[in-house]
DNA sequence: CTACTAATGAAGCGCTCCTTCGTAAGTCGA
DNA sequence: TCGACTTACGAAGGAGCGCTTCATTAGTAG
């Protein structure tokens, strides 16, 4: 049942207004009679529409493509540069930011690293640094902002207040959201940052138009993301997904098998013990790769539980050990055969350490889409 | 963002008139005003969308309510009695029919008892007596029958071939939709039983209004049906909620405590002795007790993985065993409460053996709705 | 320079919805 | 029984949006 209630004429107007926009949005600049036929309107209504987004600000002119038959088209295109968003991934030793405009195109990225036991203000205002990096590389102003998006660890509320985090202890409790809105003067939004993960992959990583899917976000710690009829499926709680906490699922110790290896020297951190062992194991190992045999014996389990409740179309593995899925694959798609009744694709992240931060671009243009195409609200007008 | 491409103005005409439909099933019949302050158009304009509609065959006028103050407004009601849908439900020992109005208000029931290792031919000859028993006690004929759906144990695909049966020898393999499109001149819908039965608790069962629901359907079989966001969810292969097939969910063999209780009477039938263990239970028999104790522990297994995968609003338990579910809930709740990072509602279904029919005429009425609802079909006529 | 092509812009038409008005059909109270 | 009141009905006039049509304009090709 579409959720569209009819109504006003000035209602078709918007309607077809926003299909315009939507178009646009998709298919680059674009003639009058092209997006005319796109739309299913007639090319007069078209330009009346057009004249309109122009002037509201959302849609400009570009020169006509030269060196074709009969008169040239006017060219129209989105506006994307009217506004900027803002993703951050906050991450235990690394704080990432990347600024796009409102078609997510990144036009900014940067890096901040921050310690693992850093202090709450040491955190957030390593945010501020990303932040006003990506806007000084893009010279854009704060004040250009129209949301930022944030994905985190931990379990978090709808208001953007964290419930839980075990890795990041300064962050219990904590009105996250609150923060960053005293730190900017836009739209805050907060997610999961595995799921922010899941969300990239669907829209621009491996998992390109896959409307159900599981990310596996494996590293020190195991989460998981669920894109579920092409939406990042966030649970009644906020807290889909944590299917770690389950022993029988043998996800929360699996990392030991590889920290715990006995072939990593001893004078290793031990936060890269993981990382030597998968490389051992890439060089052939006999000892490292019965670790990883160890460790994938129980990424599978859980796995194979999230494949068989949700039976999607693919699984992809990401996170800090998706650098060595040459490793990790193949016997994950073994064990994954032997249980599941349906074997999904099983592929590789493609988007590597960038997926949480593109994850937070995609979910920051969704979030404009969803105000943008929501019924009753007439487009904004464009500060120019 | 709404997938609602906008155009011409009959298309504004139509959207109008479905939103009147679907107010008028909704609340009942309603007067010219009341459905134009619901759809948000003026009274003028709502009596020409009524006065097609009735043209149509759609709608029709029913007596003025008396007694109100001025005027008496006329009133119009949706033609729920122009077509009429069967929900099917296959089980092992029984074949359940019932028939509906579009509505799907239950107009007759019935129900035939096959033996478990009947043939394909004993089988389908059940389902058709089923059927007409209903149409019979209804007074309808075949030919008034717009769509008929049915739930059945295994995996279903999308054209409606059994992929995968373990309960039922003779449905492997069968293309089931082929054979009752033949038997019946009517649209014909396949779907898996459990999920069809969750769909019933979350339409008119215990969870009513809940958009993110796990449905155990437990009885001498295990099967799961999820509700994600309002919609059943069957995954990408229709295999989804098959959570029995791992063993680490210890779904499989959980029946077999209660099955092979010491308790239970040697001369009790194979079929009867999970439901004697039951009873024992309630009775407070300690040996019965312990047997559900260990039934428990395995069916919350599976059950938290899925709740910690999806953080679903709420928990039902339906099925054979539901019956019992004063003596399986508490139990059940202890132990989630302690697995669990957020506690669902877990209660007992409100339809019990009706569950799988009801949501077999849900599902066909929400099929009728997105014929309906879908952009870019006009009202079909209907015959008089 | 002319013929051809393809987009433009203005004019006229039809449909759908809105507002406004006088009229009709009931109930309530004397 | 009759008048006042309440509420719905139905017709008329008007505005907004999109469609079709056609003369005009700005390019390319020969």
């Amino acid at each position: 049942m579409v959720d569209v209630r009819g109504g006003d004429l000035s209602r078709l107007r918007q309607l077809n207004s926003l299909t315009a926009i939507r178009e646009l949005r998709r298919a680059g600049p674009l003639t009058l009679s092209a997006l005319a036929e796109r739309t299913g309107l007639s090319r007069p209504s078209m330009k009346e529409v057009t004249a309109e987004l122009m002037e509201l600000g959302w849609v400009e002119e570009v020169p006509p493509s030269p060196g074709t038959m009969g008169r040239p088209a006017r060219r129209y295109r989105f506006r994307a540069d009217s506004g900027y968003l803002v993703g951050v991934d906050i991450g235990g030793h690394n704080i990432r930011a990347a600024l796009s405009d409102l078609d997510g195109e990144i036009l900014a990225e940067t890096r901040q690293p921050v310690l693992p036991d850093a202090s709450l203000e040491e955190r957030l205002s390593a945010i501020e640094r990303a932040v006003s990096g990506c806007l000084a590389l893009s010279r854009t102003s704060v004040s250009d902002l129209w949301t930022i998006a944030v994905g985190t660890i931990g379990v978090i509320d709808v208001e953007g207040r964290v419930i839980y985090s075990a890795a990041v202890p300064a962050w219990r409790d904590l009105d996250l959201a609150g923060k960053l809105r005293e730190m900017f003067p836009c739209q805050v939004l907060i997610e999961n940052d595995s799921r922010l993960a899941a969300m990239a992959e669907s829209r621009r990583g491996a998992a390109k138009g896959v409307r159900d899917l599981v990310f596996l976000h494996v590293g020190r710690r195991m989460g998981a993301g669920l894109v579920i009829d092409g939406k990042v499926h966030r649970g009644f709680g906020a807290a889909a997904g944590e299917i770690s906490m389950l022993p029988e699922s043998r996800w929360f110790d699996a990392p030991e098998h590889l920290n715990t290896c006995p072939s990593v020297p001893e004078d290793t951190a031990p936060e890269d013990a993981a990382g030597w062992t998968l490389a051992a194991a890439r060089a052939g190992d006999p000892v490292a790769l019965a670790a990883v045999e160890r460790y994938v014996d129980d990424l599978a389990v859980g796995t194979a539980a999230m494949v068989l409740i949700l039976d999607p179309q693919m699984v992809v593995l990401g996170g800090g050990f998706s650098r060595s899925s040459d490793v990790l694959l193949g016997p994950l798609r073994e064990r994954l055969r032997r249980t599941c009744m349906r074997m999904p694709e099983v592929l590789p992240s493609t988007l590597g350490d960038e997926c949480v931060v593109v994850g937070a671009i995609e979910y920051a243009v969704d979030h404009l889409d969803d105000q943008l195409f929501t019924p009753d609200r007439g487009p904004l007008p464009v500060t120019r």
